[in-house]
DNA sequence: GGCTATGTATAACG
DNA sequence: CGTTATACATAGCC
């Protein structure tokens, strides 16, 4: 940057939070603090015998994760605890602290959203009960919507039939990550939950090399995590 | 101590990274740390642009968790294997900011409250149009929710078929009634059999993350000591 | 990937 | 909870 200096301060600077434009800056930076956080996340862990999982994704858009006991443990559980179908009180935040705010800011959010889903739902809902209301009742039913009401089953059998094929066909897994906007669980009085995921940690080189064709995903162990 | 300090031992003082064993310094350990990593994260966001999550678990078990745009959408994105929009504007606070928490909160508090009462409205509508609506997304339905889906589906139509004993017992079918008797075969007697009992695919592994296996970094205890 | 100077996080204490 | 001294993280550079 300066040019008549031929040693200038070479210690670290102080550096405003904002988003670095310089994309090799950019770069180095986020390799160092990504791996800064998870070092923090892991002492964190280690020292309060906490569980933790931390995912980031890089500008580029690769995904990068630590966790212990390993990511996808932490993330289920938090999952399976109601924060995501919310339907668990959560914990709540003490709100004169200031380190709450993050929580704060991300509960915010979450319900924002979760808030116009919804809403929005409701409204869809509305319109299908508006429609449907009179024929409710089974009992009274006559010919005619029996009649609809038959087609309609069938056009959903064949619907079934075909999901269930695609399912086993293809091995899809069940998990839906929509349930708690398109929630067609608390139809069917499911209980939400995860499926646990094989958990196999082999050993690799640390470089940062995706394996074969899989999407790229960068795990590294430290410590008794994953990193 | 007991040598003569002019400087006071006060200061920080390094610690090993190792279970803090005494409860007191533990809490406030992981209070403080949570908070430096969720900082930590929340930078590494703004200064490179990047997506993350973090969830911890306290020692007691609460989770705690910063991420943006939002825990959820970072987690979904990673489940979903890491292919995801990457653009998406969203509210964010100034963490550094104590001022805004308190309105914040207020915020917060009032969200969830409306979000209860929608909730509370979406669910009797929903009960309303449960077996009706033929807009059920059953592309996105799970197993299990099909499993579900298909008893329902086969109450129903012991139910039709009850009442088509009833209608046709009592009265004449039209004379180009438009279903015969054997459209109820079809309908009841032949109730495609999808799945094999499909709860189990519940357990079938996702595909697995690769992991990266990093043994010189750091190396620390974790797990044994009981707490 | 390594070095160094310096900003930050934070352990111990009031 | 605020202070203080200090370990640690890391920006700028090689």
């Amino acid at each position: 940057m300066s040019s008549s200096n031929p040693r200038k301060g070479k210690g670290r600077k102080k550096i405003e939070i904002k988003k670095i434009e310089h994309k090799g800056y950019m770069q180095v930076a986020f390799s160092r603090r990504r791996n800064g956080v998870f070092k923090k996340a892991s002492e964190l862990t280690t020292l309060c015998g906490a569980e933790s999982a931390v995912i980031v994704f890089s500008p580029g858009g690769k995904p990068y994760s630590f966790g212990h006991p390993d990511v996808n443990t932490t993330i289920d559980r938090y999952l399976s605890n109601g924060t995501y179908p919310m339907d668990k009180p959560k914990p709540m935040v003490d709100f004169n602290q200031t380190e709450n705010m993050y929580e704060l800011n991300d509960e915010y959010i979450k319900l924002t959203e979760e808030l116009e889903a919804t809403k929005k739902r409701g409204e869809e809902l509305k319109k299908l009960v508006s429609v449907y209301a009179k024929d409710l009742d089974i009992e009274n039913l006559g010919l005619k919507q029996l009649g609809k009401l038959k087609k309609r089953l069938q056009g959903l059998q064949v619907q079934m039939g075909q999901r269930f094929d695609e399912i086993f066909d293809t091995q899809l897994p069940p998990v839906d990550h929509q349930f708690s906007i398109n929630d067609e669980d608390m139809l069917f009085d499911d209980p939400p939950d995860f499926a646990p995921q094989a958990n196999d940690l082999d050993a690799a080189p640390n470089n940062v090399v995706p394996q074969h064709d899989n999407p790229q995903y960068y795990n590294f162990n430290y410590g008794d995590g994953t990193f």
